[in-house]
DNA sequence: TATGAATGAGAATTCATTCAT
DNA sequence: GATGAATGAATTCTCATTCAT
């Protein structure tokens, strides 16, 4: 996991990516300093010039999740994407957006595990999680579907929370699926599959009347 | 938790029900022998009559999910809802199996945390998920879309896989809104956010021609 | 230090008096709990399954002074030698005291010095030792002077606290020469000094009017 | 705890008197440099410059006392009140010593609290105190017993050392009261408390012969 | 001269595991 | 079988000291 540049010393941002690396694959508790400071290359001391305790490791995580790869990151490419004027239908938006949201859920997978493992467990993390980014890109996916139901392409009785609950419902579980149980067996091409969960998210899984 | 009767000591169930109850609290690196021993009103050292190490225990509640939980709570009120005569059309069905599997849910909420937690770390434990539940209910999924299909109430066209990750993919985003969200804000009422979930995944998000 | 026989274990007994011990030498900051386990023969985790911290064990020093060793030794044996009848004058009285409590300082010494230097430092300490010893001796001081003011041989006019503050100041003056400038240099005979000492105690430095 | 004007860097100082106030606070053990440093503006490192390690320090401060404030302060002062002029009698004068040194043990109180603590735990510093302060200070007192005696002030037959051993104790006694037991209970008036003490000092507590 | 980042040895404390009773 | 005292390795964290700037 390599952070982008940022205006934190060297040593900082050495001993956040090598926690980062660390915690994702041992979990939180499962981490030791030690360890931490033997990958970031750094006296197990100097951690602590930095983070005053072990939970300030993390919460240097989740705010690095936050802050710096939040909005731009997860929030910018996510309006970049749904607002593309290149776009003719729906169909392409959402296959657009499910492409690019799981090649980021792939970047920062690391970050990811650990910030879904700690939400998991307190609610304070889902709480700023909600706050900075989800209820944002709430908003965000509000707009574009009112775009989209005036365009006649969306459905106006659908509630834009449900269906983007739906759209991120189908990407987690595409996502689990092809990381998790992909290596497991064989499994269906990638953009075939992916055509799959955009019918699935566009029309459901009844009958079409045609 | 209360782990149904086992054949197995008391003792031994007084301890997992106890270590389930902690890890699910705290994760399992957080969890001391110690709190589970207290809580489940054994001595320290008797923890280790019956699991060998701290790390059995955790598998000790793996092997119960899969073995005892996962047959017959798991699978078979999978099998009994989706092919319960009493169910007149698709939507009936849909609607049945997420209230039962949201209840579910709910009812192995800390086990359930803890596998969750445990396979975003351990490959081995995604592969005894996989094999043990995930791919038994992908199969009994099948032979309800092939009666289904038959009926002429789901698109023969549509991938089993792919429907059953977008059935599991909204239920859990459902879930998760409910019980981490919901908390957190306003939400919706139940059943009325539950029947908007059955149409998305019956019919998706697109405009619908009518 | 060897404390007498108490109702506690072999064990917490061993860590109290060798914590007594390396804390009389060094200072309690300066001590360390390794230090302890090690002269008192147990693995370091052994400490605290008796002292929750290291504070605990200066606790447990204190509160073994002022249980253990202030009832029975300082206040019992303070009043024992008050109160014998075998004493027929004020000076016989003065002089068996100050040998007395001479020989119970040089005894409870480390544990002493512990305390006061701990008692410079913390008012909660001077609390617990002017309420369960400080107090009580100057109880017991002021029926002592009732009884000498009724036989004539102390002045009814003299604060029984400030003559206690001065016998035990006088104590403390020669405790210290005697034991700290001492070993620098040539002193005089103790029985002799002792005998100066209750001379000044009696009847002060100024001219006597004979 | 500001120190007099001497020839000493300023930085120096400046460290010498945060390290007095810290030290004092939390004993030698306890404080750490950075908080000396911060305490003093300077760098952590600085305090390297000016004295070798941490214990050089607290030598400073030693040196500091003996020489600085040991002379002029504790010494001339003593010489001085000893043989005013102004006294006509012994009481006048054991008064104004009493609270003079009274006042001079508050006012040098941090430093005092320190180096009483440090000689509670070094020989080597004992030995220092007795060498530079305690021998001289009976020395001056001898030559006063001496002009008292001449004047049929003092009993020829006291021993000087047991005497100023006596005046000693009753003040530190005295000090001991007012500063420590003081806050915790109401105590007699300040004046009226000084003039017991100067009583017993002169005569002791034994009935008076009239 | 002054700085303060970096160090690493050592501190207190926790905890899974063992074993005598 | 059951206990819980004892262990000691490992953990987080502190801090005096160094040294490049």
């Amino acid at each position: 996991m390599e952070l982008p540049d940022l205006k934190m010393p060297e040593k900082e941002k050495k001993i956040l990516e090598a926690a980062i690396t660390v915690i994702s694959e041992k979990g939180f508790s499962a981490s030791s300093t030690s360890e931490i400071a033997r990958l970031a290359g750094v006296a197990e001391g100097t951690i602590f010039r930095y983070f005053k305790t072990k939970k300030d490791i993390l919460r240097g995580i989740l705010i690095h999740l936050v802050n710096i790869v939040g909005e731009p990151l997860i929030l910018d490419s996510f309006k970049k994407v749904l607002f593309n004027e290149n776009h003719k239908d729906l169909r392409s938006v959402i296959k657009a957006l499910l492409k690019e949201r799981f090649d980021l859920m792939e970047e920062i997978y690391p970050m990811l595990r650990i910030v879904v493992t700690e939400a998991l467990y307190h609610e304070d993390i889902r709480k700023i999680l909600y706050e900075k980014i989800i209820s944002k890109a709430l908003g965000i996916f509000k707009l574009f579907r009112e775009e989209m139901v005036a365009k006649g392409l969306m459905d106006k009785d659908i509630d834009p929370l449900v269906a983007s609950r739906s759209i991120y419902g189908n990407l987690v579980g595409f996502f689990v699926y092809r990381k998790f149980i992909g290596p497991l067996i064989d499994v269906e091409d990638f953009d075939q599959d992916l055509d799959h969960v955009v019918d699935i998210i566009l029309y459901g899984i009844a009958a079409r009347p045609r």
